[in-house]
DNA sequence: GACAACCTGACC
DNA sequence: GGTCAGGTTGTC
């Protein structure tokens, strides 16, 4: 969620109010409807306004059409000034009346999905996520936490809380102090309020320092976030913990690897 | 809840 | 060669 909402803040300047001239896509199914619709239906419109929710990021565009996207793992949209040469793994470019924007995709997991905006309310994925985390308010984050579940799988749940990916809930958690295994329903009053607490504190200042580039992510303007650097237990297997010296442990939990530091987080 | 699938590449 | 990867979806 950092990362989106940091090639959103990036992005915005630079293609707000420019109206999309062409568009080429060179691998199909990253585009809903089929390339030839998506074209045809795009072509001539104005950039409106950029806006987020969850992991999504969503254009307004002139027409009440609006292109929703997802990154998946790999994906980048980057604005380039007039005749700057395209990143490798380029799929789709669209042609600005000033600058082009491309969108870029190692994995090819990403999506782009053209819709009208009157509908964006009602989309099936959209309508189903959870509140947004800087939006949420304490007593609606604790009833959150009133499942059984296990914790990290929880806070990774998109339709419980919608934004929190891999790298942040393994970041706060150990800010929290809270092992990831945890129920989430065994958390005391302390612990909640720690993890609120923490959610905020990490995902702000993660926006703030435009996001974590563990591998290939940039920004709307193709620079890499600086979050990484601050990591205390993600991608950090082995090395001491920074609060108490343990050495971070890694493990597999739901799904996902999971850092975190055996001593300090129970 | 676990796991394969979707892809390509980095690293050991 | 095997494992892992900012994610999600569909299947058992």
């Amino acid at each position: 969620m950092p990362e989106v909402e940091t090639i959103r803040y990036t992005l915005a300047p630079k293609i707000v109010h420019k109206t999309i001239k062409t568009v080429d896509i060179s691998l199909a199914k990253l585009v809903i409807p089929e390339p030839q619709k998506f074209r045809a239906q795009i072509q001539g419109r104005k950039i409106l306004r950029l806006w987020r929710r969850g992991k999504y990021l969503l254009l307004d565009l002139s027409g009440q059409l609006t292109l929703m996207i997802h990154f998946r793992m790999t994906g980048q949209l980057v604005y380039f000034p007039p005749s700057a040469p395209h990143p490798p793994y380029t799929h789709i470019v669209f042609t600005l009346n000033q600058g082009v924007l491309v969108y870029a995709d190692l994995r090819q997991f990403g999506r782009l999905e053209l819709l009208p905006s009157n509908k964006i309310e009602k989309h099936p994925i959209l309508s189903k996520l959870g509140p947004e985390p800087l939006g949420i308010k304490r007593e609606e984050f604790e009833a959150l936490l009133k499942a059984k579940r296990v914790l990290k799988a929880l806070l990774l749940d998109q339709n419980v809380i919608a934004g929190l990916g891999n790298i942040y809930v393994d970041e706060i958690l150990f800010c929290a102090a809270i092992a990831p295994h945890r129920k989430a329903c065994s958390l005391s009053r302390a612990e909640i309020s720690r993890l609120f607490c923490c959610l905020q504190r990490i995902l702000k200042e993660a926006i703030l320092l435009g996001g974590s580039s563990v591998r290939n992510y940039v920004n709307g303007l193709g620079y890499k976030g600086k979050f990484q650097e601050r990591h205390k237990v993600y991608h950090r297997r082995g090395q001491p913990c920074p609060r108490c010296g343990h050495a971070i442990v890694y493990t597999r939990l739901a799904g996902r690897g999971t850092y975190y530091c055996p001593q300090c987080q129970y």
